[in-house]
DNA sequence: TGCATTTTTTATGTCGACAAAACCCGGACG
DNA sequence: CGTCCGGGTTTTGTCGACATAAAAAATGCA
């Protein structure tokens, strides 16, 4: 069993040496981050030659790992011409905004009525990590952990529709809450916490309408926050 | 040999007379209806080679489409061995209505609020095509022109993540409601007839609490009789 | 005969190369 | 002075070929 291939086990190597399926997830896994994280800027060009010199390897994965993420539309192939990553839409987010508390909702009470104890143990350890980043006032940190509880949740409820739809809502809005979190103010994320741990305590009493309110309220929250913040926290107040 | 062009061969000669960027959305848009009409068998094996042969083209672009079909769960590729046409779970099916009429839910009731006159204007001629074909008794039609017209209700509401979802669950829904309307009743058809009838006028109306039960009872009654169908309409009745 | 092992086969993952389409940039012309 | 056209450049779309993993077939042995 030749197992023991680590680099450069083909000494005739034209094709490096890493395991056969492995290029595209590699590439695919990486570029996701970058955008997501926006180390890769929203609008930028995306070159595949470059991105081949970078990886290691052909142009053929890559160009498979820009078509799966075009797939999620975290970048735009434009015909023939460039491909960018996705500008983030910030004009109208009412959509966003709608499908994202309608998904709190649904996937917080599914997962109030159908989950199971592991489940639940895995919300709670999301939430522990959530709580200790924003202990520690990291908000990266806070985003990713915040977006992995609800992404628990959404898994306890067992609806992979729904995963699936709030897991790409959680994806973009982790590049516009960047815009958000970095000018944070104190108390708000440990409000956040505590809105947390209510929800995880009308799951686990399987209250499925209660659950759903707080989930409602949570997100309705957050989104009146983001808005506020957006559209100027104080309005031109002039008196006539 | 694949001489079958479809068009008659252009003189310039060089590799497939086609167009530079339509082979893979060719293939995608042939795949994508085969698949959704059942034409290739749930949990067959797909075949890039042949396919390659047969639309006359080299295995890349017929794969980028694969890749685009996998993206949209259509297809499953297992890892390093065979791509089969995606089965059809009929296992499972709760989370799967629970998403249907969630979607049916919020379109229609977006779609009351926020529908322009043009909006309006279509779904009424696709509800023209879905009472025609109900007319006609013609199972295929009635399918397409039925998700045609909830599509047309969705992008009224003008949200595009339920829009896509919405179409992801009609595409899936297309393959297990051909099972079901091929067997069907009667007056079904006509009553799905009136529902839209009452949808589109609550729509007209801009009463988003009426065209949103209607749609919830819609969506509801079609779940039951899709569930009473493959459970068996009459359950085993033995007086004791 | 039945099972383990090796060989063959088949389909996929990856590669380097070629061709076409869109941009860039001068230059001619009105 | 602005606009249109042609060549050069760059990047993408497609191709044929090779390497490799997993299944299928063939072989050997108890």
């Amino acid at each position: 069993m030749p197992t023991a291939r680590t680099k450069a086990a083909k000494p005739d190597g034209a094709a490096g040496g890493r395991k056969r399926g492995s290029g595209v997830k590699r590439v695919y896994d990486i570029l996701r981050d970058e955008i997501l994280g926006l180390q890769l800027v929203p609008g930028s060009m995306v070159d595949e030659a470059g991105l081949a010199a970078r990886f290691g390897m052909s142009r053929t994965p890559i160009r498979e790992a820009l078509v799966r993420l075009a797939g999620e539309g975290l970048i735009t192939t434009l015909p023939n011409r460039s491909t960018v990553v996705s500008p983030l839409d910030l004009l109208n987010m009412a959509p966003y905004f709608d499908a994202l508390v309608l998904m709190y909702r649904a996937t917080t009470r599914l997962a109030a009525q159908r989950h199971q104890a592991a489940d639940l143990m895995r919300v709670r350890a999301c939430q522990a990590e959530f709580a200790a980043a924003v202990r520690g006032q990291d908000a990266m940190a806070m985003i990713a952990t915040n977006a992995a509880f609800h992404l628990a949740i959404a898994e306890a409820g067992g609806n992979p529709y729904f995963t699936a739809l709030f897991q790409r809502l959680l994806d973009e809005g982790r590049r516009m809450l960047r815009l958000y979190y970095q000018s944070y103010d104190d108390q708000l994320p440990q409000r956040f916490v505590d809105e947390h741990e209510a929800m995880i305590a009308a799951m686990a009493a399987r209250d499925a309408e209660e659950a759903e309110r707080l989930a409602r309220l949570h997100g309705e929250q957050i989104v009146e926050q983001i808005r506020t913040l957006l559209c100027g926290a104080e309005r031109l107040d002039i008196a006539l």
